[in-house]
DNA sequence: TTGAAAGCGCTAACAC
DNA sequence: GTGTTAGCGCTTTCAA
């Protein structure tokens, strides 16, 4: 010991990771780090992973199927211990759309982010996006707003069931939605003022609502400023409901009323869960978490 | 190579780093990576990092120097090529806060993003904070505006740049300062109403301001909301100006003029010159780039 | 051009 | 409990 200190020796990391064929290093594969929400779960798994003395090979992918595939081959060569998938764009709707994780699966433990796939090795971690989205609509229709214009950007997993979240509420205080009241925005996903604009069309083309349920806060934001542009009074005119509880909640006027998922919460039982299966112990497939409606100056109650 | 293809062979990437003493794998220290800024320095540094076949290790820090230096040591020991240092929160004001960055790029080189330093082996690409902050001032001081109040939250390496900048244009227009001029802003770095609510303080002691320049675009969306929530116009009754036009500028009502430092850019030269060192070629030391201003709807210009 | 072998630095198993 | 050694899977060097 003496002597090691002396020279102040450090064992070589590669030679350790050959005899025990691990490095103990977690990949973490994210379509865009530079995402406001998803930057948030890159840094709380990455500290997580650090307290428990594990490192993260970080892996940004884009939106595109192919690239997702080749990184995720990419770090399985690099013989991480675990892949960590951020972000529920991962989760293709066909199967074929998911064999990639699946074969990954076979071999290490595939852990998911708001997401879910039902294969083996593969565990979710899950915000509750149906309830929350389901709550948010029940809550401006309980207001008194019933035009309620639903805004968003993705078909992911989670993108799905936000839309079902916000339908079930609809249908289930007998309001008919015609498809217009669905509006599926295409474009950078920060660009504000393109979202704002699509906004201004839908109502070019005579569609009246005075709500709006966006899937993400900046879609949230686009709707504030369409608001304000077109001087309507918020939320008597127009009320606004935006998702992930952003930065972005309290630096536009009136505050956005936002539903928190719950990432922190999310990122560090995804943590415990990996930890517990890398260990050998029988985790849960899926863990479900709860959502939360944070109330501010878009909303009437 | 059949019989490869056949059994689908993957080469051991820990035998391979045992034998070649490196594993393509560059570490990435940043304080906080869900910071908006620091996390599209990521992003860009991740990505032209890969383009180029290298891996990236991320290490989130926090602010702490101890911690910093501890997490410099782990990357140190998992063997990586380099060391990239992104923001300018590695640099103190001290020879002995450095100490550190010096032991380290002993063993490998180490790559400073929006920060410099004088020492054998350290690379530093900058943006010139400086002029940016003094072509700033100097264009709200050409329009009239001479109550200037400079709002900021970090007296980092740029942090002391940007303020000498904006110090310069004031003495240079024969501006005289008072101290209270200068505001620093020490709460979190995401509660922008707690910075909405240090500019009240700042009003009720009395000191009069008709512009800001403020050291992020945080705390400039702090001074649109304290002049929303004052009624004052803008940019008639109060001119702002953030710096890193990032997404919060177009968020708020007016618009927010911002400097945008072409983080790509920097990003992109920080990997093209890291290639550069890696391959044995001469490298300059330091490379300078300049900031642009984005003019929006917070300045009369 | 092809083949054999030494060595990278550690861990774990085994023998003493 | 202490000491020795095989082996992890690749690269590189040297020999044929």
């Amino acid at each position: 010991m003496e002597v090691m200190e002396e020279y102040d020796y450090t064992p070589n990391a590669f030679a350790r990771g050959l005899g025990l064929n691990t490095m103990n290093t977690i990949g973490i594969l994210c379509a865009d780090s530079s995402d406001l929400y998803l930057a948030k779960a890159v840094y709380y798994i990455e500290q997580s992973l650090r307290a428990n003395n594990y490192d993260s090979l970080l892996c940004c992918t884009g939106y595109d199927l192919q690239n997702k595939e080749k990184c995720l081959e990419l770090l399985l060569s690099k013989k991480v211990d675990s892949i960590i998938l951020v972000g529920s764009n991962f989760i293709g709707e066909t199967a074929a759309d998911n064999k990639y994780i699946r074969d990954a699966a076979a071999e290490v433990p595939i852990m998911l982010l708001n997401a879910a796939l039902d294969s083996p090795n593969v565990y979710s971690i899950v915000s509750d996006d149906y309830r929350s989205m389901y709550e948010a609509a029940s809550a401006l229709i309980s207001a008194g707003i019933r035009d309620i214009l639903y805004f968003y950007n993705s078909n992911s997993y989670s993108g799905r069931h936000k839309l079902s979240g916000y339908q079930a509420a609809m249908t289930d205080a007998g309001i008919t939605l015609p498809p217009s009241m669905t509006q599926f925005y295409t474009g950078s996903h920060e660009d504000i003022d393109a979202m704002t604009q699509t906004l201004f069309n839908v109502s070019k083309r005579g569609i009246k609502f005075n709500g709006v349920i966006a899937a993400d806060d900046n879609l949230a934001v686009a709707a504030v400023k369409y608001a304000r542009q077109k001087d309507l009074k918020i939320p008597e005119e127009l009320a606004v409901i935006g998702y992930n509880n952003s930065i972005l909640t309290t630096c536009c006027e009136p505050e956005l009323t936002s539903i928190d998922n719950k990432l922190e919460t999310l990122c560090q039982q995804l943590i415990t869960s990996l930890m517990g299966v890398l260990a050998g112990n029988s985790i849960p497939k899926k863990a479900l978490f709860s959502g939360e409606l944070i109330k501010r100056g878009t909303t009437p109650f």
